[in-house]
DNA sequence: AGGATGTTTTTCAGAAATGAAAAACCTCAG
DNA sequence: CTGAGGTTTTTCATTTCTGAAAAACATCCT
């Protein structure tokens, strides 16, 4: 730990122009707490206060105003180290696998996870398969358990629920039969869960997740999704409790490696952000079409 | 955790000019290891090599010249703020408490732990009474037991030995009377370990350390002191083993608020460095003027 | 050829930093 | 006056980083 961490003054110079902890830690990758830890501690070696705090936000003391002039001619140094980086470089992809409902949720909100002004590209392989990190098959995988190895790491997102979803305005919601998903070579978690319960009657099979939406879509009968995918299709609606024993905590695997790598980083810090703001809609808390749906 | 880290490609230009990790790791306060790491992380983040690594050190490769002109104009930035930071500013004091033989040997060494250039002072304490960091009586604490509040922090510095010494050439070291510390209204833990052996005679009681080693050296007996004091003096000499009853981990205790001050962090860093160096001499390995010394 | 010295790299336990969640507080609108 | 919304601050569990120690390797001297 040094002195006066240039870091610092960097950090120092996103509170100063946002006005707030709030606003820098949406342009860093940083939480308001540890900037604001961190804002006190600079504050501490420069001797100084460099703020006024309030509760509408940081405003800079007659001290801080110096410091930040000074701060942003190291960012006018920084700028050319930024060009540098950036330039004759062709944009890497980031090669995503997820399973169908994810990459198909990932997709619909697709401007959350890039833009034009990214410096990457993305490479989506929606998969069924868990595909090998460390042979660098993909960057990032979207996994319901947490990396084995120790060279892989994880961090996990949300909790994943699953329930039962019909077709809209189906005249006998719960009293239908079922739509398994599976094929011949790999039975899912949800197939195994219907052929555990008691009395079930499956009266169709779908072989893909798409394929088996749309069934239960046509009225055949009832199919297990996860949430964050049923409660969206204004065509289903719930047609039973949660099923808790399928639900799973998602993470997001990467080898640790990648983890220093800006361009790896910034898919998953932007895919997590994805993923917590819809929270409620992952766990099962915002129920669609269905007569009082409660929220949690 | 940020994209490009400022604080890295300082780290960066440090490693460039000492041409290897050993050198920056002298001029920086991080480790080695440490610096290592951040800079095989730097490499990450550019996406190109920047060192050329051996076992004599580290050569810039192309792509690292060109980043470090780009840094050197960083640190030009930088250095408005240091001289901001300096000008015009009272020098501050840390004030620093310690037994008497710690301030002793810190004392002795002194140009370890301070220089005309700092932007400091330095203020000794010498008492053997624990005074209070958390009400602010001094900022740096010398003790044998780490902190026990939330509010405080320690840093764990050497392992302290105690043995008997006896004046240099007495002519019976292990048969003569004790001398003993302590006065009417403190009895010290060298003081209790005395009257628990069997058999020991006291000829004389001494109320201050100093005093205890002046009638030690005059030769009228034994006494216990640590052994970076024992054996720094050539007056003195081992008369028995050391006391392992005695031994202490010697521990450096600060405020948690004072560890982001630049002038409590550099005393701290100094003297933990200066008693990592004696460790030999704290642990009693480096025995004064007994035959058949060895070595640990 | 072998030992000493000095450097970097690796392993692992402990320290420090972080983010999530909750608490606290302020402002503004109804 | 009250509730909603937004921000900062605090607490605590988890993650990340650090330094100590050891291992590995290269160089230099005898």
């Amino acid at each position: 730990m040094k002195n006066l961490s240039w870091d610092d003054l960097q950090i120092f110079a996103h509170v100063a122009r946002a006005g707030g902890l709030t606003g820098a830690a949406e342009t860093l990758s940083l939480s308001a707490p540890t900037i604001g830890r961190r804002m006190l501690a600079l504050e501490q070696v420069i001797g100084k206060p460099l703020f006024v705090r309030s509760r509408t936000g940081y405003a800079l003391t007659d001290k801080g105003q110096s410091l930040l002039r000074k701060v942003k001619a190291m960012e006018a140094g920084a700028r050319p180290i930024e060009e540098w980086l950036t330039s004759g470089v062709e944009r890497p992809a980031v090669r995503l696998s997820a399973g169908t409902w994810t990459a198909n949720f990932i997709a619909e909100n697709f401007a959350r996870v890039w833009t034009s002004n990214d410096p990457f590209r993305i490479c989506f392989k929606t998969t069924e398969a868990r595909l090998d990190i460390a042979h660098r098959e993909v960057e990032i995988g979207i996994r319901n358990q947490p990396a084995e190895s120790g060279n892989l790491a994880s961090r996990p997102t949300v909790e994943i629920a699953f329930a039962p979803y019909v077709a809209r305005n189906h005249p006998d919601p719960e009293g239908s039969e079922w739509v398994s998903l599976g094929s011949e070579e790999a039975v899912t978690r949800s197939a195994r869960w219907l052929l555990a319960q008691e009395d079930t009657s499956i009266c169709a099979w779908a072989n893909t997740p798409h394929t088996l939406r749309d069934v239960v879509r046509a009225g055949a009968g009832r199919g297990v999704m996860p949430c964050f995918s049923g409660d969206r299709d204004p065509q289903l609606m719930r047609a039973g409790p949660l099923i808790a024993e399928l639900a799973e905590t998602q993470y997001l695997v990467m080898h640790n490696d990648d983890r220093h790598r800006p361009e790896v980083r910034k898919v998953i810090d932007r895919l997590h952000a994805l993923f917590r703001d819809h929270a409620e809609l992952c766990r099962g808390d915002r129920p669609i079409g269905t007569s009082g749906a409660e929220k949690a």
